[in-house]
DNA sequence: CTCGCGTCTGCAATCGATTGCGGACGCGAG
DNA sequence: CTCGCGTCCGCAATCGATTGCAGACGCGAG
């Protein structure tokens, strides 16, 4: 349309100055015009990259239920957020239990220049052993000294720690821990958990009560806790999904919260502020680790070899512990 | 390393019977050995297609807060699933308001074989314009008689009628709607709000409170609301995001909910279930939505011209409406 | 008029997988 | 021995954009 060559139009588009100002800006016209679009595809090939960024989602257990946590699902929404402001696209992918090959297929079909991978999961192992040879690579999760690969996440011991340290300091002495250690980060949510009950004398021994993190079971798992008959004046919760299932199973039980037992949730995700009574928990910056998983992953994507991360945690205290509202 | 050429290789990776059947697994078998993995850049654009599908989240409005209603996240994760299922991968792009050509570049940039967009927002001429010349597009939302473009969606005028009519029978007179009637959902559900007002005798004219979808901004209308003075016994609100929020609001305003005021929300998201008092809700079946959807797009792919699926809605009724609890 | 230099464009190869077509090879029939 | 046919396999073109290199063109100096 332009009477030129594609090389011309090519350089044209790219702001190349080796073609000439006039002709480049009459071309770009053209193109705008025509409705033209660079075919991505062909582009990607030539250039070997895809400007795309792959977010997996892996659900080691609880594969029927569909991304039943709101906290990755927020994440969701962050990282499409950042990744679109970079420029570049989101590749979303769910990876159920009885693959073990994921990560290699995903790495080699070249879909994408990075991935970042969202909880551990139970894929511990898979990601670890893919990370010794694929450097764009970045984990949302807990850090622990033997993992080698990169990772972003909360200080998860210092916020469980303070959160349960809280509930001792309203008098609160038989703590129980709601959640499943067997996953990296609830484990270390657990671990602060028990240094808190540790620090303190006069503080009844660690309960664990191990549940999925849907809400239907941590409903059941709270029910069957109370039928149980066990004496207790608090819960924390390894997750606020768990903690609001929990409230409403004391509630139902026609217990009080905070009265009789104050609650103590893990992610402040956004309805924890609304529900009632308001959810007290332990904070995690959900928009920041978006932010710097897509940031350290541009870098690991430029060559760089960038450290793992972790943030602060923030305990948001509202009215599902503390005194009684009556 | 099979010792043939390439042209052999691609045949047997895909089964063709050109190769003979001991070549073939030799191939394979080699392939897997080595770990070899397709690249996906080169075959589609050899293929002219990419096995991919893109999700479209237009935010017209609240672009700041990032995918702020649980519904669509719910939907998200919904077609994550079902879309991995067929095979196909999920590219993600989250839309702010000032473009007004990105359904022209998305296209244009051929990344993805079909187009599902999430809640018209107030992209509805957009979405209008680009389905004239665009076939391999679904759009979950409210069905007009002037769209000429594939909705999925529930039948929002029927559940909203149904939710109503409900609180109305429970002796509920003043009934206040919340929402947002600019957007093409909302505005169908106020419809059906307003058609049960109409069917009844003796109960108040139609109230609307305008506001947008977002948490905070539904407590904030809710108290404001309050302050207002304005006498109420029942809230229909246009989503359980919505309904949530102004629970809170009541609750904290010193108001029972549902012996002062009865609440029924939109969506039944996961959620619903869970709050305190458990809301009364009209449910969406979100999974056989995000089903349907895929399925009327992988259809359109093939080339078949699908019509718009209208669900029906379904009235959940909990705590939030209906008897006081004390 | 020729040469040299600088500026801009086009040719052709490249990315990696797929596929129509031609050809090699083996075997049996005439 | 030649021809015909069927089975497999490789050559080369193709998808669309990018880019190194060569060459065209203009202009000024010798």
């Amino acid at each position: 349309m332009a009477g030129v060559s594609a090389s011309t139009v090519s350089r044209a588009l790219a702001g190349s100055h080796l073609v000439e100002k006039t002709q480049r800006d009459r071309i770009v016209k053209i193109a705008r015009d025509g409705g033209y679009v660079i075919n991505s595809t062909a582009r990607n090939l030539r250039l070997q990259r895809s400007e795309t960024i792959s977010v997996i989602i892996p659900l080691g257990h609880a594969s029927t239920q569909p991304l039943s946590d709101p906290f990755f699902v927020e994440m969701l929404g962050y990282l499409a957020e950042e990744i679109t402001r970079r420029g570049y696209g989101m590749f979303v992918q769910k990876i159920s239990p009885p693959m073990d090959d994921w990560m290699h297929r995903l790495i080699g079909s070249h879909r994408s220049d990075g991935i970042i991978v969202i909880g551990q999961s139970t894929e511990h192992s898979v990601i670890e052993a893919a990370a010794m040879s694929y450097r764009p690579l970045v984990v949302w999760g807990g850090h622990d000294r033997e993992q080698s690969y990169c990772t972003v996440g909360t200080d998860n011991v210092a916020g469980a720690r303070a959160g349960v340290q809280h509930l001792i300091r309203l008098g609160r002495r038989r703590i129980v821990f709601f959640g499943d250690p067997k996953l990296p980060e609830i484990h270390l949510r657990y671990e602060g958990y028990r240094r808190a009950l540790k620090d303190e004398a006069g503080v009844g021994a660690a309960q664990i009560v191990p549940t999925h993190l849907t809400a239907d079971a941590a409903y059941e798992s709270m029910r069957a806790y109370i039928s149980g008959g066990k004496t207790f004046d608090a819960v924390f919760a390894a997750t606020d999904v768990i903690a609001i299932s929990a409230i409403r199973a004391l509630t139902g039980a026609g217990l009080n919260v905070p009265a009789d037992v104050a609650v103590v949730g893990f992610d402040d995700i956004a309805l924890a502020a609304h529900t009632n009574p308001a959810l007290t928990s332990v904070r995690q910056d959900i928009r920041r680790g978006a932010e710097i998983m897509v940031d350290l992953l541009l870098r690991r994507i430029a060559g760089e070899d960038t450290p793992s991360a972790t943030m602060a945690a923030e305990l948001v205290v509202r009215e599902s512990c503390g005194a009684a509202r009556h």
